[in-house]
DNA sequence: CAGGATCCCGGACGATACTG
DNA sequence: CAGTATCGTCCGGGATCCTG
């Protein structure tokens, strides 16, 4: 039983809620940006990068992300196994805007005061 | 008690993090949208423009977007009462990005083949 | 007209244990 | 190493009724 990503089912209500629920999620728009900065990344490495994710939350976005195609999941068949991530073309169109946001949360995080560390 | 409108107490993990805590949920990146391209809008438009929030969610998501200082709300002491709602210098700055958002949501929509129905 | 107050549910998200 | 499998929690979001 197929299950898409995302409830597309209730048809989105416009192009910007549509793209929301693509990268919406607690992980996703890190993730994207993570792969934009190191072009491929293995499973463990994402993890160790996001540090606050469990396993289940992980494989579970990494999923929907690749039904969604946003993201190109490379299996190599070796003991240990190695899986490696990376962007698909329409995934890398995001990458500007998330490169945008990035820099507006900076921009904010220094007027709050706060550090920010960069990812 | 004040509440902060997001749970910025638990840091932030980085900038991109930081700024989809702030303008993620299931209407945000409309309401926003929507106050770019009609520069004000009263509480009742704004529920018909969504045409598919509660009352509850739509002020509670127009405070925390206030106390995140992405909108400014404007009080009128008439009767009946009116309460208009518009984007703030902060929130503008954000507008560039979901339109982008919402050129590629267009976009991904005519490649599925579902017609993209304006905002 | 622009909300406030309650009650409630489902799904996003998490903790932990296990495996090819 | 890169996941599955279960079980549990929490809260975003919804339904409904009420009010200055």
């Amino acid at each position: 039983m197929k299950k898409k990503s995302i409830n597309l089912e209730d048809r989105a209500i416009c192009a910007v809620d549509y793209a929301f629920r693509r990268i919406g999620g607690k992980y996703k728009g890190r993730i994207l940006w993570y792969l934009s900065n190191f072009g491929v990344l293995r499973y463990g490495a994402l993890k160790r990068t996001l540090h606050d994710v469990t396993t289940k939350m992980l494989t579970q976005t990494l999923r929907e992300l690749e039904a969604d195609n946003l993201i190109h999941r490379e299996v190599y068949h070796e003991v240990p196994p190695r899986v490696e991530y990376s962007l698909t073309k329409t995934g890398m169109e995001l990458i500007p805007f998330i490169g945008h946001l990035n820099d507006w949360g900076t921009k904010q995080m220094e007027e709050e005061g706060l550090r920010s560390k960069g990812c």
